[in-house]
DNA sequence: ACCTGAACACCGTTCAAGT
DNA sequence: ACCTGAACACCGTTCAAGT
């Protein structure tokens, strides 16, 4: 017996297994046992469907932090295992376009975010460009990096090795200092963009919590 | 007379038009008055066209910005002429997945990006990274928002209200802050964002040109 | 050597026809 | 009332056949 679930079910695994060319209505309905006109019964399109399943692994994504954080430490600590999840399950990344934003596990997700810059001391409207912004970073950081791998010595090499062949006249920098730009991965640039990004929420915490300022 | 740039004229001009769905094969090959094969002499496949249509207009979304500004305005200036241009553009930002960096253009902005960030004081590595985490927020805010238009007060309507009709007892920020919430807009996320990632670049920038610091 | 019509193996979506 | 086979209008890609 078919069911919401059962589809968004089978889709995330189709989309972990064969990647997101595999996360078809037929290929659906054959998981599923089902003819592929069912499955408009309970999802009125394909767009619609990946609207559901994002949001569904946005819920999976999500894990509760430990408790006794500092807001930045609690940041840090979601947005680092929101970000595992994703490069777990890369396929999913591309799935996320802002149209899963009113989905109940995206609004959960934000109230959490937003619920902890309020608690650290920002007024709503600054948690929620906070909370959107750090969204963007960790989202967008995946994505744009999807078949990139960093870590693999040859991918790097080979970005070395293009970096170094470029003309200097135009690229001095890119060829001045090929290994180091080609050896920085996603892994140290999201590092790097979460350290700057909480960096300025903190300079903005605290000057809306500063006395003086206020 | 087919080339390789009339069909990434083509392409972008269809996706202007009638949207990424709009940008098939068959259609360009309508467009410019030839085959469908024949486009398959000057381009591998759909992929290797949409990575050249990116790197495209990544030149075109590229504006040389005033002389004279110091290093966070030129950053800021550079950000807002790009997101402008993603605006002006919507369908573009569904093209930019990572899958374009290495195009000539993607690599002529990130020499742009890291040598103003080595100008301002950073590490090599340090202004690949800076370079890296401001072209995702860049992207990802035109990206995430695509369907969503804050600005339309009917759209911001719709969300408040779907915001104020959430449990209290699991939601209650947004209950509580629906109107602060849903008034937030694309714009204002992104400059806030932009504002937090300078603010903690500048912080770096300081403590590596601080003399105490070395 | 260059080009392309026609075909192949897929899509998402619909709807008349079945039960 | 519920389900679905078959069709429709598309895709990207290939390749034998033409010039």
């Amino acid at each position: 017996m078919l069911s919401l679930e059962a589809i968004a079910d089978t889709a995330l695994r189709l989309l972990d297994e064969h990647g997101l060319e595999a996360m078809t209505m037929r290929r659906l309905a054959e998981g599923l046992g089902c003819s592929q006109s069912s499955l408009y019964r309970h999802v009125r399109s394909r767009d619609e469907l990946t609207i559901i399943v994002a949001d569904q692994a946005i819920r999976l994504g999500m894990r509760p932090p430990p408790p006794g954080l500092d807001w930045r430490s609690e940041a840090e600590w979601l947005a680092r295992a929101f970000r595992a999840f994703l490069l777990d399950h890369p396929s999913v990344a591309l799935l996320l376009r802002g149209t899963e934003r009113l989905g109940p596990n995206s609004l959960q997700g934000v109230e959490v975010s937003v619920d902890r810059f309020i608690g650290a001391g920002l007024s709503p409207r600054h948690a929620a460009a906070a909370a959107g912004a750090l969204a963007t970073l960790i989202i967008g950081s995946v994505q744009f990096n999807l078949y990139l791998d960093a870590t693999d010595p040859g991918e790097q090499q080979a970005r070395r090795a293009l970096y170094e062949r470029l003309d200097p006249h135009t690229h001095p920098r890119m060829v001045q200092h090929a290994t180091d730009i080609a050896g920085v991965g996603s892994d140290e640039e999201f590092e790097f963009g979460l350290r700057m990004l909480l960096d300025g929420i903190a300079v903005a915490v605290r000057s809306a919590t500063d006395p003086l300022e206020r």
